[in-house]
RNA sequence: GGCUCCGUCGUCUAGCGGUUUAGGACGCCGCCCUCUCAAGGCGGAGGUCGAGGGUUCGAAUCCCUUCGGAGCUACCA
């Protein structure tokens, strides 16, 4: 059943009729993994067949998504192979010569019958005789003599496989499925090259999988069906079958075929949302494969040596972006302070553009009922000038990390993703101003009995001291001291002073905080938020 | 309609006839830690294994039926 001996020769075939979907990403990395596991290679195929609906720009945008998310491909585009070349659209010879194959073994006949005729034969049946079992066979009793006449006189035609009429039915092991059988009798001859001459999907695919010895085909599920139609066409041709694998479907939160209606469906969408590589393929990963039934973290060492078809489920999953969530705060945090700045500056730099817009002094903001995002963003990609001051902020940060890994200890373990950096860091950058999330305020600033505005004055001047150092535990233990004295738990010393400086009731370790900051815009922020909230 | 496949906590899953009072992870709840939020630690709720019949000393695990879901049924891929 299993060729020990042959090496594992699988591909990742996408069409380039869109983006690299989340389906299409996990078949992607089961095959690429399997091939790794296995010493074996990994292929990728380009099916432009569909002229109306593929394009270069999405072949470009897949092979751009792959490689983000370190998929690498031993044969393919721009890698080239001995199996080349790679795009359908340029193999066109190939089944060329695959049809005069099917023509010496006479497995195949021309089929006269217009697409006009076959759907009223199918509308018939549907209508009259509760179901449509395949075309006919109409064009299968012509004479090779008439037919060639009428191939001679020009008459458009298709070219059919023709099934075997004493094939039983259709059986093959799948490495997923298990055993599968499909009753023959409802396999009609379908058509292997169009009018037009190009070849249909399940021919060219076969034609394919079979000149690049391909020798495990692992694939979206919605091919399963798919497959005794193409062991018919292998057999035709006389070629060795391969594996096949089925892989099955993803779901959206609500059980249906994921789609655009679910959000974020492709993987550039992902990296855009401050999605880590490794985060996304150890996810998906794990979306109908288990290493153990244990371990949810899996590094890509331990995938591309231990995947393997036997722990691939059958059942369908549903795509929980809670669970991804979590697991890309996991990868977040393993990183080191010069790699995120690396992998987040286009992040930080929009927290340092957000941040040096808000020059209105004290603002107090609005906020939603739900709380939603506690800082608007002062301006926005659309604003203009957003980007000269964008290209600025990501300029300065490639020139000189080492300022900012020092926000590394404030957020690193407060991200689930890349972009919530800038809501949680924009505050450092807003020099005097403080922009007060209205909640904020009236939870901490003006709670009853709170003393909120004894405690700012408290900090403040000890804040002004001259000898204190500027340094997150000095400043610390400045402010802690006045608690006994003044009789206050820390925490309603503290808060308001948070709120002060940060705008809100949640930010970054406070002190910590302020140690990045300018003294005097600390003060400002202070005397402000005493000015405007107290009155004073 | 026909053909094929699937069905274990809300979600991802382990389980392959007895070691299972069905294990782990996310999420949720509580406690601890604590300057907030996180992170971390500890604990908890949550599944009559889609349902109904068998087989067996014993079934989530085997068989049958049934219900629900999905895919295919194109000169799309």
């Amino acid at each position: 059943m299993t060729d020990i001996a042959k090496p594992v020769r699988v591909r990742f075939a996408p069409s380039p009729t869109g983006k690299l979907h989340i389906g299409g990403a996990r078949t992607a990395i089961y095959n690429w993994a399997y091939a790794r596991a296995t010493g074996g290679t990994f292929v990728l195929r380009i099916e432009d067949t569909d002229p109306e609906r593929s394009t270069d720009e999405n072949t470009q945008i897949i092979l751009r998504a792959l490689s983000w998310l370190g998929l690498d491909w031993d044969e393919g585009p721009e890698v080239g192979g001995e199996y080349g070349p790679y795009f359908q659209m340029q193999r066109m010879d190939t089944y060329a010569a695959a049809l005069e194959r099917l023509k010496e073994r006479d497995a195949a006949y021309p089929c006269f019958c217009t697409k006009e005729e076959l759907d009223a034969k199918r509308a018939k049946a549907e209508k009259e005789e509760g179901g449509y079992a395949g075309y006919d066979r109409t064009c299968r009793c012509l004479s090779h003599e008439e037919a060639q006449a009428r191939i001679d006189a020009g008459e458009p035609h298709v070219w059919r496989i023709k099934v075997p009429l004493d094939r039983g039915a259709i059986e093959f092991d799948d490495a997923v499925y298990g055993h599968v059988s499909f009753p023959s009798d409802v396999m009609d001859d379908m058509i292997l090259v169009r009018t037009d001459g190009s070849p249909t999907y399940n021919f060219a695919v076969v034609c394919d999988d079979a000149n690049m010895a391909i020798t495990h085909v692992i694939r979206g599920d919605d091919h399963l069906s798919n497959t005794p139609r193409q062991i018919l066409i292998y057999e035709a041709l006389g070629y060795e079958t391969p594996t096949f694998g089925h892989l099955s479907m993803i779901l959206g939160a609500d059980g249906k075929k994921l789609s655009k209606r679910h959000g974020a469906t492709n993987v550039e969408e992902y990296r855009d949302r401050g999605y880590l590589a490794d985060a996304l393929v150890n996810f998906l990963a794990l979306l109908g494969w288990s290493l153990d039934g244990e371990t949810t973290i899996i590094s890509r060492d331990v995938l591309t040596s231990q995947f393997g078809l036997d722990r691939i489920t059958k059942k369908d999953a549903i795509f929980d972006e809670t669970k991804l969530n979590w697991m890309n705060g996991v990868y977040i945090r393993e990183m080191d302070a010069p790699t995120w700045v690396e992998a987040s500056k286009k992040w930080i730099a929009d927290a340092c553009v957000q941040g040096a817009n808000v020059e209105d002094g004290v603002v107090v903001v609005p906020t939603p009922e739900q709380g939603a995002d506690p800082l608007p963003p002062a301006i926005t990609p659309e604003d203009e000038g957003y980007a000269e001051a964008f290209a600025a902020a990501l300029a300065d940060i490639e020139e000189d990390p080492s300022f900012y890994e020092k926000l590394y200890p404030l957020v690193i373990e407060r991200l689930a993703r890349l972009d919530d950096i800038p809501a949680k860091l924009a505050f450092l950058f807003w020099g005097p101003n403080v922009q007060l999330d209205e909640k904020s305020v009236s939870k901490v600033l003006l709670k009853e009995g709170a003393r909120a505005d004894e405690a700012l004055r408290a900090c403040r001047n000890e804040l002004a001291r001259e000898d204190l150092p500027w340094e997150a535990e000095a400043l610390q233990e400045a402010c802690r001291a006045l608690c006994e004295p003044m009789e206050m738990k820390p925490k309603f010393m503290f808060q308001p002073l948070r709120v002060a400086i940060c705008g809100n009731q949640v930010s970054p370790p406070l002190f910590e905080s302020i140690e990045l900051m300018e003294p005097e815009d600390v003060l400002a922020r202070i005397d402000g938020v005493l000015e405007t909230v107290f009155k004073a």
